[in-house]
DNA sequence: AATGAATGAGTATTCATTCAT
DNA sequence: GATGAATGAATACTCATTCAT
């Protein structure tokens, strides 16, 4: 039953479709949904979630709702294809920089590095996971993303425990930590229009200094 | 636009309106207004912004919709109101926290324990900020208090630098790097609905811990 | 602001609404698209442009609001074209009478005598014009169209004058007396509802009488 | 019972509102109502009659909305009454500017200067005429007025058949042929704002010369 | 694979009017 | 005489989703 919508966000989900999506899909289709998914990409990052309409998407690319039904499920669906894909590349790049480095500290820099300049790099993505971090329905995808880069970090973090470089605490709480900080950096730092006014080149070893050394001297 | 029509035609949101002054209230009219705030209060803490709607606020009372635009000039207004006074309240209990402390460091220490007992104690509050930082709408108030606390903080930090108990570094930056902190600490340590399922009681400690000591030994 | 949101919060008209390029309608669209439009032919001459709900039309059709904002931008929108459409046949009607006579005035006279008859015998379209003429809104269509009359007339004044039929003044003022008369003449002696009852056969005589000799004998 | 308010324009009608208005009124209180008769003139002429609310003239007196309701039935109604009055002016102003004058032509004459006259230099009360011919609640008071003026001026005109200075016809239907072409050279060359953008001193020979001797030469 | 058409719930806001104090 | 408070119907517009061709 098509048509309207409920108060929060959400539209009833559809539990008649049955996973269509494991349709294969012909060159010329796989085209169009990677068009698609551009499109989306780019007007979720400018207009944000709600800011984008599936006519939108449509539009842009000159085509009929139809089109966008035919590969993804829902808007929900495809915005949640994207997150995942966003979390995997940062998480990509914070392995790319840790290869080769065996001291767990260093690792852990590497990361926090790593993850400053991905956002710097990739205002897109950013702009796309803080839309996520928006909308309580993406959280769950957020948490998981978080959940692996926490695990990952905390990893480093008892390493370091147990040479004696890193104080003792709870590893995952000292990863939320420095989670958390370098998000709130790149919030504050790090405009999502690719014009880093306000962007500082020293951010980087200023939140590392953060995260490694706290306030003490 | 809404219902009701003026100057001819037009729905658009009225410029003429002149915030029809301050209105004097009666008692009955403060006790009012008071009702509504908290009804207001209590549902969008539970239900979000856009979850809870005029209609529901005035239902909860059991009175027209009329009246909630008696007291209010809008929902948006309202929501407004609303946050200062969370915000409000939170600068306060940290101000209470430091009241007799000197140090520079514990002071910080104090600001931090403050707030995270009082997001632990004040759910309610917790979830009307994170409301509000949802939405790009309130942003802008939400980054008022974040700034007077960002500078509250950062004084401390360059007395402590002043006098050689704090390493060097941005105060400000710094300040930022406790503020994300915690505040991601909170949004996974603690649940807004009171049932401190996940909660730890030495959260504190640790989020102090981390804060000024950071990660090494 | 009517209902739905887009773009986090806000209700108001939406600004980036780029008019979704002129869409392609298929047989089925043109003539919902033609229903659409009879209907709210209908009822605002009827009931006029306040009296006549977007929802009213969709139920005279028996169909969900959203298809009239398949087929319209706004309501304010099809009103436009509606008036739009009144005014074009009421200068097409004045131009077949026109046709094929040579001397000025008596082109004005047929002009006027049309006028008069397009009226009566469209009493919708009089009642749309009527309808406009009492919103700001539409005064600048309605002027548009009045311009348009006034200069086709203006130009036999000045023809007339040339000859030395009419006497000498200002054409434009002399085309607007004209057309002020007639809208008066149509106003008192025409009932926009068909029932002709103060109707009078002959006010097409006296209205030529009084435009082209005035009261003197 | 409050509130609400119907398609159109009209709130339902109070039957129940015995005439209060015979209220004798103390010094005080007729001061009172002259306030607000001279504050709703102002408002209805600049922002027209559903672009004034019952609440803006009270706010404008700083008094509460009560104070409205006690001296008069319904905005409806003062707007009759101001209609009213503006209409007495200018039937007024005709018969001081005729007084004196023997010959009917002349009397005409004098008229259709009067009326462009008065309205050039009361722009507020052509606005409130003007308000008033936009919507059919009101268009009973103003033909009501019309009739007069028109019935005033039918008179002169037979006479002036009588006398041969005039050609036959009905005079009523010539009436309302001047009637007609003053206000709409009024509406087009008259600003309602009394910024004479527009005016043309010249206006009241040419509305003259139109009206006593058409357009032939 | 694609399209155009249709669905319809959902909501902020205004304002004439009344009435208990 | 005056006030503040309350009423509540009325309405434009959006958009995720479906479906017949």
């Amino acid at each position: 039953m098509p048509g309207g919508y409920r108060k929060g966000l959400a539209y009833p989900p559809n539990p008649h479709k049955v996973s269509r999506m494991t349709k294969k899909l012909t060159k010329r289709g796989s085209e169009r949904r990677e068009q698609i998914v551009e499109a989306a990409f780019r007007l979720f990052a400018d207009e944000g979630y709600h800011g984008t309409a599936v006519g939108d998407i449509c539009d842009e690319l000159g085509v009929g709702k139809g089109v966008f039904y035919w590969y993804f499920k829902s808007k929900d669906d495809l915005f949640r294809e994207l997150l995942r894909t966003c979390l995997q590349r940062l998480r990509r790049a914070q392995h790319q920089a840790i290869e080769g480095t065996e001291d767990p500290v260093s690792r852990i820099e590497q990361g926090i590095r790593a993850s400053i300049r991905f956002y710097r790099e990739e205002p897109g993505y950013l702009a796309v996971i803080r839309t996520a971090a928006r909308y309580d329905e993406f959280s769950g995808v957020l948490h998981e993303g978080q959940a692996t880069v926490v695990s990952d970090t905390a990893i480093h973090i008892k390493q370091g425990m147990s040479s004696g470089k890193i104080r003792h605490g709870d590893p995952d709480l000292m990863a939320h930590g420095i989670l958390g900080a370098i998000y709130h950096f790149v919030e504050i730092y790090l405009d999502t229009n690719g014009s880093a006014e306000t962007d500082r080149p020293q951010l980087e070893d200023e939140a590392v200094a953060f995260c490694l050394r706290g306030l003490l001297a």
